[in-house]
DNA sequence: CTATTTAATCCATACAGTTTACTAATATGG
DNA sequence: CCATATTAGTAAACTGTATGGATTAAATAG
C-alpha cells in the first residue's frame, strides 16, 4: 500500500518537477501530512531533494520545492546492434550523464563474446556514473531482434544471425549486480519509448513510431505503453505488401514495403551501391551519401525518395486506419530523410485513409536520430524507478 | 485499499466459481482471517453465497465452496441499431436471465425519440429482473457510429443518421436511475469484447474481431482491453485499401476493403439484389438468401465468397503483421458464412503475413451471432462490478 | 506590530490486514 | 473406538499507515 502511495507521489514530483508539499497533497488527494512522510521515505532513498523557497500564492509562507533529485539514482540503457554496443547513463531528471558508442561488428560473433564485451562497457559506465556520486539502479538492454521476453530468449536476429540466444541469463551473468534485476526489449520498441518519453510523442496521444533501418519495424504506443501483440512480434511494417505478387521479399513474401522503401531499395533506386557487409561497418556511410545527393537536388535520388514516401504512405494508411495513432514520428533512416521523404508520405497517407476520421495524423520527424533505442532502454529503468520507488528503499 | 482488495477477492472467486476460503488465501496472498472479512462484505453486498462443502485434500475439515451469486447483482445490456433495440439482463455468473429485442426502424428518426424507446426497454428489462430477484447494477449501450466518449457524443453514425448526438445526457435523462451510471460503447468494440469473455476470445492471448455487417468493422483486442486509438477511431478495417485506385468508397478513398467484402459487395457478386433501406427491414434476409444460394453450391455465390475472402485475408495480413493477434475472429454476416469464406481468408492471410512469425493466426468464427454486441454492453458492465464491488456496498 | 494567509508538522485516532492462538470438522491408524 | 494428524475457518491482540484537527512557521497587508 506504502509501495503504491510512494509511487503516486513520486510520479506527480516527477511531472510537475518543482512542487510544494501542500501542491502534492491537492493533486494526489492526501493530507499534507501523508505527503511530507512519503516524501521523507523518497528523501532518505535519495530519490527527491528540496530545494528553495517558492512563494506559491499571493502571500503566506513560501513552500519548499521538491525536485527529483538528480544526483541520487540513475538509470543505464545498453544497445546491442550490428555494428556497435552503446550504454547510456541517465539520471532521474533524464540528464544524459555518461554516453558511450563502440564500434564493434557484431555480426557472427558468438553471441556470448558480445555480451561479455557489453557486460565491460556497462561495467565502465557504472563505474563512470559513480564518479558522478550516482548510483545505477538497473539496466535494460536493447536487441535488434524477435524477442521471446517470457523465456528470456532471443528467438530470432537475423542481422545479427542470432537464433534462439538465451540472452536473460547470458545478461544475468555478465552484467553488473544491480538492485533492479536487468530487462531487455526490442530495439524498435524502445525506441518508440524513447520517442514518448524524450522526444514530443507524449504530446499526441498514441504514436506510430516508424524506424527504419535496413528492415523497417515500426513502434505503436497507445495509453503509453507499446503494443506488443499476441507473441511480441507486433509492428511489422516492413512487410505489409505494398504492390500484390510484386517483388519477392525476404520474409518469404512478395512486394513487401521493405522492397519499396527500405534503406538498400532506397539506396539501389537513388544509384547508389547497395549496403553490404563490408561497407556497413561505417554507420551512416551510405545514408550520408544519399543525403548529399539530395542536398545537391539529385534528380533520381529525389525520385527515389519520392516513391519510397509513397510506399511508406500508403501502408502507413492502413495502420491509421486500423490503429487510429495521434501521430506518425519518422525515426531511423527516415529521421534525416524527413524532409525529403514526408510530402510523399503525407499524400500517400491522405489518399489511402478514410474521411471518417476529421484529420489525417501529422508525420512528423524524430529528434532523438541514432540514439532512440538506447535512451530508451534507460527511459524503462527510469519508468521502472519512479513506478516502484520502493525497490530502492534501505531495507 | 480495501476497495482494491475487494476486487482482487471478487476477481479470483470469479475465475475460480466454487472457491473455499483457505484457497483464495493462497491465490490472494492474503491470510485466511483477510478473506473471511472480505467475503464477508462481499457477501452482505449480495455478490457472493456460501455454496455446499467441498472436500479440498486428503482429509481434514471440508472447506465451504464460495461462489458468484447469480441472484444478487445483475447487468444490462442495451444496443441501439438500425433496424432494432435490444436488451439483455445477465446475472453475475454470466448467464442471460433476460432477452428483448424489438424490431424499430430507427433510421432518420429523432435521437430523443429512439432513445426514449431504449429507455422503456431498459425499465422493463429492470422491471423483469427485479421480478426475478436481481438488483441491476448499471447500464451499458451499444451504439453502432464513431463516439467521443471523453465528451459523450455520437460523433456520427452514418447508417443512423446521427451528427454529434449527445448521447451521454440523452441516456441519463432516460435512463432508470441505477448505482453505476451508465456508459456507452462502439458496438463493434462491444462486439469483440464479447468474445472475449463470453466465447473462446480469451483463449488467444489478444484477437481481432472482425464483424462484418453493412460495413466492415474490427475490435482488436489485446491484454483483455479493445484497442481504441489517439481518437477511438481504431479498427476500421473496413477501409483499408485493397485495390490502390479502385472503385470509390463511401469513406472517399478508393479501392476500400468493404468494396469487396461488405455485404453490398459479397450479395451483388453473387447475383442477389443489394441491400436497401426498404429490404433492410427484415433482419437476416439477404443473408438467408445468399446462404440458400451456397448450400446449393451455386456457382456465383461460391466465387463472390472465394473474392470477398481473399480481399478480406490480404488486409487481415496487414493487421497481423501491425498487431500481431493470436487468433481472427469472424463476427457478424462472416460468422454464418465462415465455412465459405474461410479458405479464401487463410489462403490470402498466409500469402501475405511475413515468415518471420512461426505461424499464421487461426481464423475462427464467431459463437455470438447478432447478440454479440448486447452481451458485450452487459458484459462491460459485469466487468465493472467486479473491478470496483465497492459500487454496490450498503453505504 | 498585529492580523491574515499559506506551508508544514505534531499527536491522537481509526482503519485494515497480519499474527498467533484457538475451535471445527474430517480422515488415518492403531 | 479413540487418539492423532490434517485442513478450514474464526477470534483477539498487534502493527503499520493514512487521516483529522490542532500547532508552529513564515510571509504579506494594513
Amino acid at each position: 500500500m506504502r509501495e503504491r502511495n510512494l509511487a503516486v507521489v513520486l510520479e506527480q514530483v516527477v511531472h510537475c518537477q518543482p512542487v510544494t508539499r501542500a501542491r502534492l497533497a491537492e493533486q494526489t488527494g492526501f493530507t499534507k501530512t501523508t505527503v511530507s512522510n512519503l516524501l521523507a521515505v523518497l528523501e532518505s532513498a535519495g530519490l527527491v531533494q528540496d530545494g528553495a523557497l517558492v512563494q506559491g500564492g499571493e502571500r503566506g509562507r513560501p513552500g519548499i520545492a521538491v525536485s527529483v533529485n538528480g544526483d541520487g539514482a540513475a538509470a543505464l540503457g545498453l544497445e546491442i546492434n550490428v555494428d556497435y554496443l552503446a550504454a547510456c547513463v541517465l539520471d532521474l531528471g533524464r540528464r544524459t550523464r555518461y554516453h558511450q558508442l563502440v564500434t564493434f561488428d557484431n555480426r557472427g560473433r558468438p553471441p556470448e563474446a558480445v555480451i561479455s564485451s557489453l557486460g565491460r562497457l556497462a561495467a565502465e559506465a557504472v563505474a563512470a556514473a559513480a564518479g558522478q556520486g550516482l548510483l545505477v539502479a538497473g539496466a535494460t538492454v536493447a536487441v535488434p531482434g524477435l524477442l521471446d521476453r517470457e523465456n528470456g530468449l532471443v528467438r530470432r536476429a537475423p542481422n545479427l544471425g542470432w537464433t534462439d540466444v538465451p540472452v536473460s541469463t547470458l545478461l544475468r551473468d555478465a552484467l553488473p549486480d544491480l538492485p533492479i534485476p536487468a530487462t531487455h526489449d526490442n530495439e524498435a520498441n524502445l525506441a518508440a519509448l524513447a520517442e514518448l518519453w524524450f522526444g514530443d510523442g507524449a504530446r499526441h496521444g498514441g504514436f506510430i513510431h516508424v524506424s527504419g533501418e535496413i528492415g523497417i519495424g515500426a513502434g505503436i504506443v497507445m495509453d503509453g505503453q507499446v503494443l506488443r501483440g499476441a507473441h511480441g512480434f507486433a509492428g511489422e511494417l516492413g512487410h505489409l505488401v505494398v504492390e500484390p505478387g510484386g517483388a519477392p521479399c525476404t520474409c518469404g513474401g512478395r512486394g513487401c514495403l521493405e522492397q519499396f522503401a527500405g534503406q538498400d531499395a532506397i539506396l539501389r533506386a537513388a544509384g547508389l551501391p547497395a549496403v553490404t557487409a563490408t561497407t556497413a561497418a561505417k554507420p551512416d556511410g551510405p545514408i550520408r551519401a544519399l543525403l548529399d545527393l539530395l542536398e545537391h537536388s539529385d534528380q533520381r535520388a529525389l525520385a527515389a525518395l519520392d516513391g519510397a514516401g509513397r510506399a511508406l504512405g500508403a501502408t502507413l494508411a492502413s495502420a491509421v486506419n486500423l490503429v487510429d495513432p495521434g501521430a506518425i514520428v519518422l525515426g531511423g533512416i527516415f529521421s534525416p530523410l524527413a524532409s525529403w521523404i514526408r510530402p510523399a508520405v503525407e499524400a500517400a497517407l491522405g489518399e489511402g485513409s478514410g474521411s471518417l476520421r476529421t484529420a489525417v495524423p501529422p508525420v512528423v520527424a524524430s529528434e532523438l536520430a541514432g540514439n532512440a533505442a538506447v535512451l530508451g532502454a534507460a527511459g524503462v529503468v527510469i519508468e521502472r524507478v519512479i513506478g516502484h520507488p520502493a525497490l530502492l528503499l534501505p531495507s
